[in-house]
DNA sequence: GACTTCTTCTGGATCGATCAAGAACAGGGT
DNA sequence: ACCCTGTTCTTGATCGATCCAGAAGAAGTC
């Protein structure tokens, strides 16, 4: 069955070197390795691709013989925009970015990890390795990745033996933090989480839910802060926790409300992240508390050692 | 030479077929076309791969041989975490990684389009077609991307004869914003516009760049203002512009404060996008102008006729 | 028994490039 | 005349899968 105006192949590098009468190895020189022949040679051979409208060597067929994709994938946890809302993440994100363009890499994403999805999203994507940016431990998306036996950075967590991790030393963070307010006299403390599960859950701390965590990052930075606070001699498992089930301001805003309601008021609150933070702040300023007169909130920034109390902020 | 311990090389459907003592094109089908096979040797082939680490077919050879590659490209005119911060830019985003996911089509990004790139980044990358986002007329990267030959679809600009298009009617939404002004009684405008040139020009409006504009968006939202303007009778050359080399909160504060601090004041700003209506209303309230007794703002929220005057945002 | 029809499986061609090895020719040195 | 070195170009194998045509066997139909 002919069908009609013959839907014309895409031409290849082997047709064009046919209409050129040379090898295709030469056409192909002529693109990537420019140095293997004669300029008059190669010039020929550009023209007569620009002349078929050849605009270069299939990607997919020269990945496939050199065993290179020129491409990393990234792995976030949650939707693009919310992943690019958080400062620590977007300055992560666009260094990536950054990276990949300076060393000709293409940067492939794949939001949501979290949520479940099509395994195919991660199995058949032409990547030559991935990074996975703080997965819960148990996440799918992550034994998919593992599994294509390529290499995977994992940043923040989680922690697997035998696969390179980055991030900061929560505990050491958070000992500091929680050191740092003791420092400053307070005894009625606060902690505002974030996630332990990747539940959605939002609400106050439940000891089960703590016991079995599987984000790495919450329960690490949750022992420093028990660590310094043990130290000073307060009875860790009287200190009010509200759990988070994002990084996000309006959560932290609600976690903020509900410690301060309590009687007695703390005075100080430990937020795991700035943007959890903010929203203590925001809570303090609804309920007309004054910081850092009467409150003081120190945050997260990731920055090990650089721990802040913020009077002012907006 | 054999480098000490043969690094193994990775196994593929061939090897798997050897050990099992079937075809490759059965172990093909046990993992893409299950319909294809008996039930049991379709559980002795996954017990195999799952013995052997095999993690299924190598997406890259499936690409050529299929001619698929399964994935998308999005071409960002500036960087990712740049391009996120505007609300509508995001929700595109979004929509598109959401529409990706959906159809099991990777997303690769190519964010900072308009600065200067190799090539490479775009011709080399294995996708299917592209997306690419409100660039301006000459960047090179679109060249490349309209030069690969495969499918496109621009999103707001520029417009090519041929090339899909989609984004909002600039033209009639500037035209209906710029009405409901002068519709109030405004006679003294005052005009923020997104840039006109890739170059990082932030400053007063000027004709001749104006004139000799890359960014069709700008332009046709300018001619869209103009029209309804000079229906209403007024001249538009006399009306202030100020141009911003991007659609950002700060520049739109400086922008604001340019306008605000002319004689006679503008009694309204037109602002072209959202985020410069932002900084607009923050230069007013820098000013201590009222808003919305003393000066209107409208932004462009890319509704086409869903124009409103803000009288409160924070 | 001869026939079609289904299901299940196989072999070989193919996708479009890169790579390793080598042929052909030029020039240089002795 | 001979060998050596270098440049320029070609041939054939290869990357790891999918696709097409068809073989083998079981089952149903007349």
């Amino acid at each position: 069955m002919d069908r009609g105006t013959r839907a014309r192949r895409r031409i290849t590098l082997q047709d064009l070197a046919g209409t050129l009468g040379v090898s295709k190895t030469t056409v192909s020189n002529a693109f990537s390795r420019p140095d293997q022949l004669s300029p008059e040679l190669r010039e020929r051979v550009m023209e007569a691709a620009r002349a078929a409208g050849y605009a270069g060597p299939n990607p997919v067929a020269r990945m496939l013989r050199t065993g290179r994709a020129g491409a990393l994938g990234l792995i976030l946890p949650e939707s693009l925009p919310f992943a690019l809302d958080d400062p620590t993440t977007s300055e992560l994100i666009r260094g990536i970015a950054d990276a990949c363009e300076e060393r000709r890499l293409g940067l492939l994403i794949v939001p949501g990890a979290t949520r479940a999805r099509d395994p195919r999203t991660i199995t058949d994507v032409a990547v030559d390795g991935f990074i996975a940016y703080s997965l819960p431990w148990e996440t799918p998306a992550l034994q998919h990745v593992l599994a294509r036996g390529e290499p995977v950075v994992i940043v923040d967590e989680p922690r697997i033996p035998g696969v390179a991790t980055v991030g900061v030393d929560d505990f050491a963070g958070a000992q500091l933090a929680a050191g740092h307010l003791v420092g400053l006299g307070h005894r009625r403390l606060g902690i505002v989480t974030s996630p332990f599960k990747p539940d959605g859950y939002t609400g106050r701390g439940d000891a089960t839910r703590i016991a079995s965590s599987t984000f790495d990052v919450a329960t690490r930075r949750l022992q420093g802060y028990r660590a310094a606070l043990a130290d000073a001699g307060l009875a860790v498992d009287d200190i009010p926790l509200y759990e988070c089930a994002l990084s996000d301001e309006e959560l932290g805003r609600q976690a903020g409300r509900d410690l301060l309601e309590r009687r007695p008021r703390p005075t100080a609150i430990l937020a795991m992240s700035d943007r959890l933070a903010l929203g203590v702040l925001a809570a303090a300023r609804d309920l007309g508390v004054a910081v850092p007169a009467e409150l003081s909130i120190v945050g997260f920034d990731d920055i090990p050692g650089a721990t802040t109390s913020r009077p002012s902020l907006t």
